[in-house]
RNA sequence: CGAGCUGGCCGGGCGACCGCGUCGGCGUCCCGUCCUCCACGAGGCACGGGGCGUCGCCGAGGAAAGUCCGGACUCCACAGGGCAGGGUGGUUGCUAACGGCAACCCGGGGUGACCCGCGGGACAGUGCCACAGAAAGCAGACCGCCCGGCAGCCGCCGGGUAAGGGUGAAAGGGUGGUGUAAGAGACCACCAGCACCCCGGGUGACCGGGGUGGCUCGGUAAACCCCACCCGGAGCAAGGCCAAGAGGGCGCCACACGUGGUGCCUGCGCAGGCGUUCGAGGGUUGCCCGCCCGAUGCCUGCGGGUAGGCCGCACGAGCCUGCCGGCGACGGCAGGCCUAGAUGGAUGGUCGCCGAACGGGAGCGCCGCAAGGCCCCCGGGAACAGAAUCCGGCUUACAGGCCAGCUCGUCCG
């Protein structure tokens, strides 16, 4: 699992960056991405909703970007689909300190994603995230260089 | 040494860096309760909860799988009777229970160790037995054989016959004899089989022996059916607690005219229907009867809303070791151990090294009559598969490896 702050879990949540938010296709998987200032209301409504004092005050305006991932039974059974969440896990995570904070993300696999590799996935999934200009242009080798 | 049988066990290893979850320790911050005080606040070596940081322990399987059985647990029901329905099917045990397991019996297979069996009943009844064949269930004359008649040489008609041929999964006891025109359990002897009776053994399935009988009476129950035994319903999205939905409508009063107070009605809205001593509707596994609950209303249709947190939730028919009882499944006693608990779902990612299967090659080094094996080099890179309330099983998938016992064959002693 990510941190918890990082992870998207409510069902609501998406199906909003799903069929709201901008989309960018590679071989092996769709990036889903939503900015704070459209999910914000939705993020105010929750806090202020009931028991403000038990979500973290800085949820609305800082933190890291939360992610969510979709595996259909599609990609393969469930040792595959397991493997694929892990993999993409870890090259997520390993981009969440340059992703913007305000940054709501759905990462869906396709069925190729089965046999590819984290590195094959690092390089779909960076070239999505520059598609839709989520990642610094001056950064062009990310924390994921070191292992690549 | 070779071939095999059975049972049990394991199911990639090591390291580096980065990361996740539960629990616990420490630090820090926040909140609540309580207490104290110099009291719109502050403090506390009190209690509880949470966030962050850090350290430590632990963290997928033999099948976690299919969800096919059986239970634990939870809620509902418990008033029964009849008829339906489902399941099981050798015996005796084991077990919480089972459709599971063990031992044994019977039948079949194997030289053997062993293996396989959805293993009650076909004189309670009904049905079915394709194709082939003359005939397939109160059997049956196609060829053949025999007798008689006609015809006279081929043959035709009538009758007898199940010993022979042919068909078939199966043709209704087998062998030998008596007998006959030819034959036939028509009769006889032995054998097989069936029914009944007696004796002996076994808890029992059943086994062994003897006698009598008519001479023989097919298969199929995973066809209906009969017999014996068993069976309430739903399922952890069970169920419990909290939060939320959550406010709305009508009337009255007050005033700084939009708010406040108060009374009644309503647990989403709209529409339609039914009903409260002549009872709507619900429960009772299905149906009928009966019984119970029952108006704080109930039912149907359309549209809408909700599924956030905590508990259940991991100490259990638990695991390991030893001893005892038992052929065994298993049981008893003693000691020790605590061993995953996620919830958009942790148990991992990347890299390096070692590496089994498998593929290829050379030497003429070792073993062997030989096929081949060992050694050496290169390539290659690890099967099936991921907990979701928990146990006991079954079934299915699975690269490869290890251990023990046993059988058969060959050689040596």
């Amino acid at each position: 699992m990510l941190p918890a702050a990082a992870r998207l879990t409510r069902g609501q949540d998406f199906a909003l960056v799903v069929r709201r938010g901008r989309r960018a296709g590679r071989a092996r998987l769709v990036l889903h991405a939503m900015r704070g200032d459209a999910v914000a209301p939705e993020r105010e409504r929750r806090a202020e909703g009931h028991g403000a004092e038990q979500t973290s005050p800085t949820r609305a305006g800082l933190g890291p970007a939360r992610v969510g991932f979709v595996v259909s039974k599609a990609v393969g059974g469930s040792v595959v689909r397991h493997g694929v969440l892990r993999r993409l896990r870890h090259v997520v995570r390993d981009r969440l300190p340059v992703l913007p904070a305000d940054l709501e993300l759905v990462v869906r696999a396709l069925p190729p994603a089965a046999e590819a590799t984290s590195a094959e996935l690092a390089a779909d999934l960076d070239a999505a995230l520059r598609r839709l200009r989520l990642l610094p242009e001056d950064s062009p080798r990310d924390p994921a260089a070191g292992v690549a």
